[in-house]
DNA sequence: CATGAATGAGGATTCATTCAT
DNA sequence: GATGAATGAATCCTCATTCAT
């Protein structure tokens, strides 16, 4: 599951190159969709000829397989960051306003919604995202068990991974939401999603 | 907004050939998602010849829009059907188990999905989807303000919409998730799902 | 082995037009080789869309393994032709100045050498010339056999199979050889074959 | 017709690696043929950036071309051996075991074929075996007079020629054979080659 | 001498769409 | 109405070759 990336010579010029590629991907892949952008445009953005980019990536599927490892990175740090501050469950809780801003953003939600319609047709990226999600839940199950144990709620097994999934989905649906109501009124949504956390995370 | 349909000697044949095309692309969508979907693919699936598929639809995108247009008929039938039963937020609530098996459901979860990525990328589509979920939320506002009235809950419009989106963004999130976690347990999940809808519906 | 043509309304048409393909394709294939001639190349000769050609044939490979399948029939009726002929050893040594001249023209010989080399890295087209091979084989042996009982020669299987490969070696060396030597001279070749045929076929 | 090669300071050290490019394409193109052989391939066997190669031949034709270049010096090196052997025509014969077993070994009779049909598509390499093929004769031609004045047998020009070209056909015929009858039994052929051979040679 | 990053033209193939029948 | 033959633009990807270092 691992990506295996190419062997060059400069790794600090391939890295930047791969960084180069990942951002001009995110971008017309936000733009156009995963389908939607051609490589000739991506390599465009990225300015690079387009034969290029595959000295760093095996093809498209692998640029969008490098997107979700960045996205499981990205959710890492979160989470070892809420490992310091505590309370887990609060810290989470106080997090909700800026989480749901974040997740509602116009130019935040379009990749994880191409991700997630890719996987459902591309069995490498569904491979890939699957493998992903299961290191994030592996990451926060320990993190809510420790919380709610310092709360003295209940930490069975079955009770645990249906937060866990629950909580996760909260947040996975907002962009989804987003998507098909563009005038959200996000300080009220703020406020539900706090109400429904909070018996999530505290009950 | 409206989809106008082309005009045809005999209206009753046009719309079962209407229907033809929609179960297929219906079929060849869930299977291949929208774009990898060939129209050769719907139009052997409708045992209809590729070319007269475009007497009915104006081309791909008119299929797809016709297809988001009746999800929204199906919401909507839900939703009346929610009106019938007493006490709507305890309806909803009995509700939950069902309705999360159904958006966990393999074969249930690839439409929406898809509908939502292409929205993000086609213009068309993205009006099409702001406008049924405009009008889903309408007629899902009044359902909810009554049944919070019926409890003596608060139902001013910041709350109503906030809850509205909550709610409606729960469900959305359960595709999401099942795509990225294949293992989900299903009971602990609604488990934790009746105890966020409660808190949404009844406080 | 067998190559399943698609199927279409018109057999008649369709046939003509996969005739078209061949015509153009061996003309291409000719002057610019298997891999040399592109797509585009062979659409023009045609007179068809690059795209329409997939209609019928599976792709570049599937035109080069009709070719092979032509020559199995050609040579097919050049062994039927030469059963009808009472003394068959006889009546291939009468055509060995005919044989001759044909596989050293240059119209001739590059179509054979092509499907050769191709044969050598493409697994496919090995198969079809395989195949094509011992069907030829199989149609020839009988006749081999029947000619030289017919004067009263061994007939043993080693002895048949041992001739048959060498005399059909005979004609396919002689592409490569006019290929190598532009200067050939016909007649004096034609002599010496006759003494190594009449030799294979008469001892 | 002379390959002109580079300049370099060390020409030593350039002959060296130019050996290397060239014992690395055999393989490469043994393996792949000549269009399936990519630079990069040939220059990660040869131990060689592919920029380098270039510093040693002026591109991919011109490994072919030295490739057949070398072919050339071996046929030579056979046709010497065989005038110190006293009696050449029975030298021959008694060959032909081994050239056979030789011709459709596996590992034999691919380059030869793709040289054949690169030729016969690329006019330098079709010069460069034209003049190869020349110069074979030319010094097989004495060879076989003197064989044949040996035995009393006419030495008539056409007679020569023809007998020539037949016989290195018979030889080029193998490898097209082997591709083509992968079940060949080596010991039958060999039976009959030497029947054919001893009458061309011989009468 | 030697590298390998970079180019960009060119290849096969797919597919929404049109249109003559 | 209904067909499916035909189009041709667009896509991803490969690879010989160049050139700055």
């Amino acid at each position: 599951m691992t990506i295996t990336e190419k062997r060059h010579q400069d790794p600090e010029r391939a890295a930047s190159r791969r960084r180069q590629v990942l951002d001009a991907a995110a971008a017309c892949f936000g733009r156009s969709g995963f389908h939607g952008a051609s490589m000739a445009e991506i390599s465009k953005a990225a300015g690079m000829s387009a034969g290029h980019i595959y000295n760093y990536f095996d093809g498209k599927d692998a640029i969008i397989a490098a997107f979700v490892e960045e996205n499981v990175e990205r959710v890492s740090a979160l989470l070892r960051d809420l490992e310091t501050r505590g309370d887990p469950l609060q810290a989470l809780l106080d997090d909700v306003p800026k989480s749901v801003r974040e997740h509602i953003d116009r130019e935040t939600w379009k990749l994880p919604l191409e991700i997630t319609a890719e996987a459902s047709r591309n069995p490498t990226i569904a491979a890939v995202v699957h493998d992903a999600d299961r290191r994030t839940r592996a990451q926060f199950r320990p993190i809510l068990k420790a919380g709610r144990e310092l709360h003295g709620l209940p930490v069975d097994d079955a009770t645990l991974e249906g937060r866990l999934d629950a909580i996760i989905s909260v947040f996975q649906g907002l962009p989804v939401r987003a998507q098909h109501n563009p005038d959200i009124d996000s300080e009220a949504l703020i406020a539900a999603c706090t109400v429904a956390m909070k018996a999530l995370l505290f009950t």
